[in-house]
DNA sequence: GATGAATGAGTATTCATTCAT
DNA sequence: TATGAATGAATACTCATTCAT
């Protein structure tokens, strides 16, 4: 009846999950609270997830997925490295933002998965930290940045401030995703000017 | 008898308390295993502690003292504004790496302190970014830093990486502390080089 | 197996906290024993029942719906007011006497339910005050019962008696409930005579 | 300083006591409570009483000796037996009037006393009905009373209604307790009227 | 007389997960 | 596919009492 016009039940588990992470932390929240919010039972969602630790993992997953994507195809571009360092660096912004309670539950709750996935997501992880710094040290080889600061290091510290975001910005507030973007990104080349 | 040269009862708690916080994050640590590792019963705890959200306040009281502290001392100093926020960057890294216990617990646990406790922290910390914003429009309307990013981002820029540190620097790495300090510092100046 | 000739959980939990609450008192009974004496585990409990108070107030339920009803029978009758009040006297004793644990439960616990809960509860006893009440101001009003002491002293002077059955009354003593029921009716009509 | 305005600190810790387990029950009254209340520390309650049971068992003495003094004088007064048991009816009302808390207290936490204490109690108080009661077998073998009731269960029907009082006697209210006293003694002398 | 730190056994409640249906 | 009753182990916190000082 009203099934029909409704996500299926996964999905509607995944975005229940997430909402209830954000607000209140993985720990924090129980089982029966999700399958309440998603309006099933508890049998529906171990039906379709092994256990409250794979919603998180699957979480994870949707966001690191989205990201790589985005990162291979701006350094894949054909353009100079600064204008794909720049356009990667704005993009991370942006899609935080566009997903900040995924960026949130990442920041926040990482070490509360189990062992064994918490090192495949840093596999992941790992990935795209260095194919970004594959960018900066191109261009430091290029001689068009700075080699003053260790490449690994300047990926962190962006990294850094896209981490934090979650931690202060609020959508509806004075900078729409993109203002912000363009700051981070100016910032970063900034520092990386020889 | 060998009470004598241990540490008093609190402070054995706090110690204790750091270590598995920091380990196993602030929900999976029980009670039951803090006053195991300090070596005293549950009553004690509660003695000197009204809460397990207690110890988790006074952590973050300890490091926010600090932090504030040394803050204070380089922005009062007799020195140019890009000489004092240089210090003042490199310095809370300094801080943060000695204490990176501390600040782990800080940026992960921050959320599972009560609802009251969270304000006051919060509270404690804006000061903290106002005094470090007031160095960065100090060198804006000075003209030594471009004034293209809106000092409260710079300021969030910076803080990101700080709170980045406990993710991925461990001591005995390649790098000291005072060296990481340089560059994070570096980047930041050179990020507002007019 | 043996569960085919048992009474369903909710009942057998029902009537172990019965049992033990009067002989124990209620703080004094701790959730394991009830567990434990209805042979189900905690977890089972929570199930049912949202707390220990819901128990608790599951058995004041049922012992005020059964003497509303009663009272309500009683006095719907057509018959003159004082049959009709010496029936309804004579009840109260009767009901009370065959439930002594709930009764007894009754007054010694009721004030450690929940303020919510206590507040409800007072509602339905006031209402059944008030009811009883009324009939001895029929009798007032009629000119057949005295009207030199107030309808409310009354109601509370045999309620009193009624409460004080479970200090004093055992089962198998030398006085049926029927005995103790007319002679207590006795009692209160002979007080009424004008 | 200010100790020798002040009462000394066993009756201090008495009424503290008193108040405190009239307002919240016996179990539900910590010795931290009372000891605050009363402005003094653990070690000076336990110097002075035993237990946190001692407090109870005095709070009880103090009302059944202060009770049965009264009734002896009253039962060996030089007066026709209507009027010894009218006094001895009315005073009963006013002094747990007087003493509410004490009366609270006394039929709430009785069954919380340890059970030789309880024991001891037990036969104080069974000394006072008796007294009470023979009061009642006098006026029946003189031919004033009705022997229709037996004595024990007349005896039973008064302080029924006089340990009710605590239930709904509230100072302050429309009755003193003088009205009241005389109001319930009418009660029970008309019910006893041949 | 009085302190207050410390004990240790006890409390109600929560929760992820399983499984017969 | 999906239910919901049931488990059992874990959790934070309380408390009357003791005892060295």
């Amino acid at each position: 009846m009203t099934d029909e016009d409704r996500p299926p039940v996964p999905q509607r588990l995944l975005a229940a999950a997430t909402r209830l992470f954000a607000d209140q932390g993985y720990d924090r929240t129980s089982v029966q609270e999700i399958v309440e919010a998603a309006g099933v039972t508890k049998g529906a969602l171990y039906h379709y997830f092994g256990s409250k630790d794979d919603l998180l993992h699957e979480i994870y997953g949707r966001l690191l997925r989205l990201q790589q994507e985005r990162l291979d195809a701006v350094a894949h571009r054909d353009a100079p490295v600064e204008e794909r360092l720049r356009d990667a660096a704005a993009d991370v912004v942006v899609t935080t933002i566009d997903n900040l309670d995924d960026a949130l539950i990442f920041f926040r709750s990482m070490h509360q998965l189990s062992e064994e996935k918490q090192k495949q997501v840093r596999a992941d992880r790992r990935r795209y930290h260095e194919r970004f710094r594959a960018l900066v040290e191109e261009g430091q080889r290029g001689g068009v940045f700075t080699d003053g600061t260790p490449a690994d290091l300047v990926v962190d510290y962006h990294f850094g401030s896209v981490h934090h975001l979650s931690s202060w910005y609020r959508p509806g507030g004075p900078m729409s995703a993109q203002q912000v973007a363009g700051h981070l990104a100016d910032l970063l080349l900034r520092a990386l000017r020889p």
